[in-house]
DNA sequence: CAAGCCGGTAACTAAACAGTTACTTGATGG
DNA sequence: CCATCAAGTAACTGTTTAGTTACCGGCTTG
């Protein structure tokens, strides 16, 4: 508990300043602020993340996460839309049109069952900012048109596909995103609930992979013609 | 705040008992609070949901809370097994396999689609619970069975199904159903963040009618031959 | 008809909480 | 070398919260 005696580690000896290993460093407190306070609120949701918690993770305390974020919201709205432009910027990076359209589609499904598999906090974000209705994700101007690119990308695919005749011509952008969505949202973000009630671990490698080739073949078989 | 004084009705006239107007009525406060705790807890999940809050809504106090269900969280187990129970018990009056293999299962998914669209509360409780990792879902004993009807049941139509050749052989209860749910579930609990990123309404009543057809295609169109 | 129980009220308590304030430490530049 | 400012600490504050206690009043039953 004392130590205010002379410990040596108290005043440590001088460096030079371009190393970063010092106490002091605006970036990585703040990084890790962020990263505390992303698996808090992914944790906790919204009502039960603790202010406390986030600082005591991050390795800090409550003023420094007041000082760069504002406050809990703030902070908050901050781990949403990071995690909405880590999803969209690997999305980017897919270029599901330089395949055939079926093959494309396929892809985008395998990204995003995976990325969500290995992104659990991402949906949690997402069922908390859902409970709370968007509020405060409607509050964010940046992010409007971070996710038009992907309805681009995915119509045109459609589009290619409609005109070599493999696609049915009712396929819509939306709908099938939102289809490739759904399956893996829900397989993953209430794998307790069902595993629970009907007795089959979802989780294990097995039905992991199972559930993945299935949403890749429930995803073609609706739109192939 | 001071009523003290002689209000007329403080000391109301006698009544006969059989009547269920008095004041004093275990069954409907029991009943009062168990509703008003569904909707705080579908509204702001259990770490936002308030004891005071759902007191209030009951029109009763927390002590009666307190006396009737022993504490928040063996209050909150009951709200999420009466959801349960809701579900199941009005999925049992369909009898899918009165139909033929494919209108049973469309039956299945239309019944589910319109229960979620009818009981947000009961898509929210299951999304805080599956927050949790079914922490409290996981202590409730008399849940265990109450699923394997449904199931039972959907085995039955599927192999229906394959028996006459419309269904493939690779379709699984589970799968089938899981299936259901999330086009359902995803669509409905994530709408507020959709409609925001996406710019489109998804509760507008032409598009909910277009996710409805759009399920039982695409449930169909993943397991017939 | 009185004793006691059950449904009900309201004020209270201890702990937890978000947010603040007063202060310390260390780097930088004139 | 000292003035200044940014990074960081820790103790504090007012409020909110789950859960409790002390009490009230009317119905039932011996």
């Amino acid at each position: 508990m004392n130590d205010s005696g002379g410990n040596a580690e108290r005043k440590r000896p001088r460096r030079p300043s371009q190393e970063r290993t010092s106490q002091r460093d605006p970036e990585r407190t703040r990084a890790a602020i962020l990263e505390a306070a992303t698996r808090e609120f992914a944790e906790n949701g919204m009502g039960g993340a603790r202010v406390d918690a986030i600082a005591e993770r991050a390795g800090t305390n409550k003023r420094m996460l007041y000082h760069y974020f504002g406050d809990k919201e703030q902070l908050y709205l901050k781990v949403l839309e990071e995690a909405y432009v880590g999803i969209r910027t690997a999305e980017r990076a897919l270029h599901i049109g330089d395949h055939s359209p079926e093959e494309g589609i396929g892809e985008l499904a395998l990204f995003t069952w995976r990325y969500f598999l290995q992104h659990p906090e991402f949906l949690s974000l997402l069922g908390t900012e859902n409970l709370h209705r968007a509020r405060w994700l409607r509050q964010s101007i940046r992010l409007k048109e971070l996710h038009s690119h992907l309805i681009g990308e995915l119509s045109e695919v459609l589009e290619q596909g409609k005109k070599q005749g493999v696609f049915i011509e009712t396929a819509d952008p939306l709908q099938v995103y939102l289809t490739i969505a759904s399956l893996g949202y829900f397989y993953l973000s209430n794998q307790y609930t069902l595993s629970t009630i009907f007795g089959r671990d979802l989780i294990e490698p097995a039905h992991l992979n199972a559930w993945e080739r299935h949403i890749v073949h429930v995803t073609l078989a609706s739109i192939k013609r």
